[in-house]
DNA sequence: CCTCCACAGGAAGCGCAGGAGT
DNA sequence: ACTCCTGCGCTTCCTGTGGAGG
């Protein structure tokens, strides 16, 4: 790929830009490892997906049945994220629609993020919205923007629609129900459903029939291990980076943080990405550990703050007392003669917590959503916690921050505006 | 041993906002 | 535009657990 011409033509320079020092130069002066930055991000779908052969030779396989005029199975597909899902499944597509309207072959492809619409009517309107694209259908009811996808398979079209991030759709058995009822109605045509969940869990909420028209194959994608992170990397860094300014050790120790963490390629990208523009902005021509190891703690940063962020008010306070409570602790006497610092118990935190709510907010809850939300912290990572064992008194939490105390303080100070 | 304290976490129910049906 | 319904965040109430103290 060429580099993106920058000559706009003299007609972009004023005269006063003529003579004084453009805001630009020092940028496009400075040097740069990348060939194009954009492929090492998590939104890029690379053409070959390493390790996913047979996952990819099952949904084909299945899919395939379309190509001969006949109704697809549906598909579940689960795994945490970062493991390809959401790849795997639009280069399938991508490639069964190339080969199907190079044959004439009358399906269409739809897909949708459910994390945007996540009701059983918005997917609808979403669907057919694409089908016929001329025409407007909010405001009708969900039975005729029903009827009007039925139709359209009825005309003999094979439809595929793609559910991303399933799970987070409230009325999802009637989707599913109506969905699969109207295919078995179906003479010609046929409508086949892809459901993308990173819930293992979810599957159980689920309503039995649902579960087992929509689970007709199920794939688990397994999260990937450090050696084929490597390669995945490795993959990248040819299309991302100029050559030989990438340090195989730098790639073997991105791979090993990320396959530590959880597997997930999208942090090892996220993490090789951000090492790469510190490399940059230090103009140092090449990636090496020290990149990779400072581009951890950016990349954590990001992760953490994406997160509180997301969080309801009321538990960023709960998060807020605790940092507040870990810094004021530090020099304080050591609880029960252990020498670690910055373990508190739930109940002053809650007292902490009260004081803080009434003080910013008006609004507090109660002792036992408060013990909610800290179970919640918990498992976003963002506190540690261990039940009171031997030696303190009676049955408590004893709670730890996950990070830096005095950066959560300040981060949710500014989140939340409060002082 | 019993009782009290300080908490964990389940179950039920309440009020509200937003969507569906009429 | 109207009511009805439902999911969600939260409170209330409750039972269970284990050390402290009489």
């Amino acid at each position: 790929m060429e580099l993106p011409a920058i000559d706009m033509g003299e007609n972009f320079l004023s005269e006063s830009a003529r003579a004084s020092e453009n805001i630009f130069d020092s940028q496009f002066a400075r040097e740069t490892i990348f060939i194009d930055r954009n492929l090492i991000t998590p939104h890029y779908t690379p053409r070959v997906l390493p390790f996913r052969e047979p996952y990819i030779t099952k949904i084909s396989s299945v899919l395939s049945q379309t190509l001969h005029g006949k109704k697809a199975d549906n598909i579940f597909i689960y795994g945490k994220t970062g493991t390809g899902k959401t790849s795997v499944t639009k280069h399938v597509m991508q490639q069964l629609l190339e080969f199907s309207s190079a044959k004439n072959i009358p399906i269409t492809g739809n897909y949708v993020n459910c994390r945007n619409h996540n009701s059983k009517y918005r997917i609808l309107i979403k669907v057919v919205k694409e089908l016929f694209p001329e025409e407007n259908f909010l405001g009708f009811s969900a039975a005729f923007v029903y009827e009007k996808l039925l139709d359209y398979a009825r005309k003999g079209n094979q439809l595929v629609i793609v559910l991303d991030e399933i799970d987070k759709v409230k009325d999802l058995d009637e989707l599913v129900y109506g969905l699969t009822r109207g295919n078995d109605e179906l003479e010609k045509g046929g409508i086949c459903v892809i459901g993308i969940s990173n819930n293992l869990m979810f599957k159980d909420r689920l309503d039995p029939r649902t579960k087992s028209s929509l689970c007709d194959h199920e794939l688990i994608f397994p999260p990937y291990n450090a050696q084929e992170l490597v390669e995945i990397l490795e993959q990248r860094t040819k299309l991302a980076f100029k050559p030989g300014t990438v340090e195989n050790s730098a790639i073997n120790l991105a791979s090993a943080i990320a396959a530590q963490e959880s597997g997930d390629a999208r942090t090892a990208v996220m993490l090789l990405l951000r090492a790469g523009e510190i490399a940059d902005h230090k103009g140092l021509g090449k990636v090496s550990d020290e990149e990779v190891k400072k581009a951890k703690k950016q990349v954590e940063e990001e992760i953490i703050f994406n997160m509180v962020s997301t969080l309801p008010e009321q538990q960023q306070l709960v998060l807020f007392s605790i940092a507040s409570l870990a810094l004021e602790k530090k020099p304080m006497q050591k609880i029960t003669g252990e020498t670690e610092e910055g373990i508190l118990f739930s109940g002053e935190i809650y007292d902490e917590y009260c004081k803080i709510s009434k003080k910013f907010k008006e609004t507090t809850v109660t002792a036992r959503w408060y013990r909610q939300y800290i179970s919640e912290l918990e498992m976003y990572g963002l506190i540690y916690t261990t039940n009171s064992g031997k030696g303190i008194k009676g049955q408590t939490r004893l709670i730890k921050l996950g990070y830096d105390a005095g950066k959560m303080k300040s981060l949710i100070e500014k989140e939340l505006s409060i002082a």
